[in-house]
DNA sequence: CCAATAAAAGACATAAAAGTCTTTTATTGG
DNA sequence: CCAATAAAAGACTTTTATGTCTTTTATTGG
């Protein structure tokens, strides 16, 4: 295979993932803000952006959206930046997914029938349950809050150099 | 809320899946073309669109690419089709996914870094790495030609009217 | 009040996924 | 051999996701 074609072949495997960008950008970003709410502290856009390896702009409109469902909150001007409160900090991964992408991910047909239904079901419909409600159970268990401990001892990380 | 501010509130709920398009048609379309195959019958693309609820010529365009990589048989002409050989009906709903879209969605970070790590995990790493081992197994263990009986007894569906 | 700051809002741009159509090639039965 | 058939190949369009830039609005400290 010439080099070219190596490259297509890495390429052709860069694809489909269980979250959109938005949503992994979305759960990096509230984690980070939630380790820095913790001190007191806000941060900006582009602390935010550096600190979890996303694009500063496309940040931006993300946390505009999820601050205006109340999920993070937000101050303007000096000093200004994004926060969260005592009860948005409890607020779970699971809430993240379904502000940006509704239920989709939890209720839907594995192999993409109008919806999911155990009177008629697709072919894989109960191994499929299972796992779309063990992934449920992990982003509900989730809370944004509870990972500022590790990430300060550096156990666990939001970007990768 | 207004009727129109209702609407968007229900299509915000129409994303995020984690099969691709391309991948829910391609799994409902190989587990039909073995249905018939068992029969000793070859397939069309029209039928299979139909039987499957799928767009016709981007189905064409999908059982086209499995075919280059050997995932289903073909014969031009009249009284030609789609079909499977024996080998090809042990074939895994993995193999096809992974014919489509790759290895990332087996090996890769939930949260989106770079590469998943033991490392340096993500925040998510333990939990969502037990996730994906489950959806692994859930696609290895699904062999494309075992679900014919059960499609026969109409206990399971490939459409919903 | 004012200048600086930072998010909100909205318009815009690019890339990828999804879907369609037309032309070519292989196969068959007559 | 020939006409009909059906997949392969390739070009194309549309839609959605992702990403960027510019202008507006709110807040602050001096
Ligand atoms: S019907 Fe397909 S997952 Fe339930
Ligand atoms: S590092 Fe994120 S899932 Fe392994």
């Amino acid at each position: 295979m010439s080099f070219i074609g190596f490259l297509f072949f890495i390429f052709a495997f860069v694809k489909e993932m269980i979250f959109s960008k938005t949503v992994e950008y979305a759960i990096r970003a509230m984690i980070f803000i939630a380790q820095k709410s913790k001190k007191g502290i806000k941060v900006g856009i582009k602390e935010i952006a550096k600190a979890t390896d996303a694009p500063e702009y496309f940040i931006g409109k993300i946390l505009q959206d999820l601050s205006r469902k109340g999920l993070v909150q937000s101050l303007k001007g000096p000093t200004g930046g994004f926060y969260l409160e005592e009860e948005s900090s409890n607020c779970s991964l699971a809430d993240i997914v379904k502000a940006i992408d509704g239920n989709k991910l939890f209720t839907g047909c594995g192999l993409g029938l109008k919806s999911c239904s155990e009177i008629k079901p697709c072919p894989i419909h109960n191994e499929f349950k299972k796992v779309r409600e063990d992934i449920y159970n992990m982003l509900e268990d989730a809370r944004i809050g509870e990972f500022s401990k590790k990430l300060e001892k550096k156990l666990t990380f939001l970007r990768r150099k």
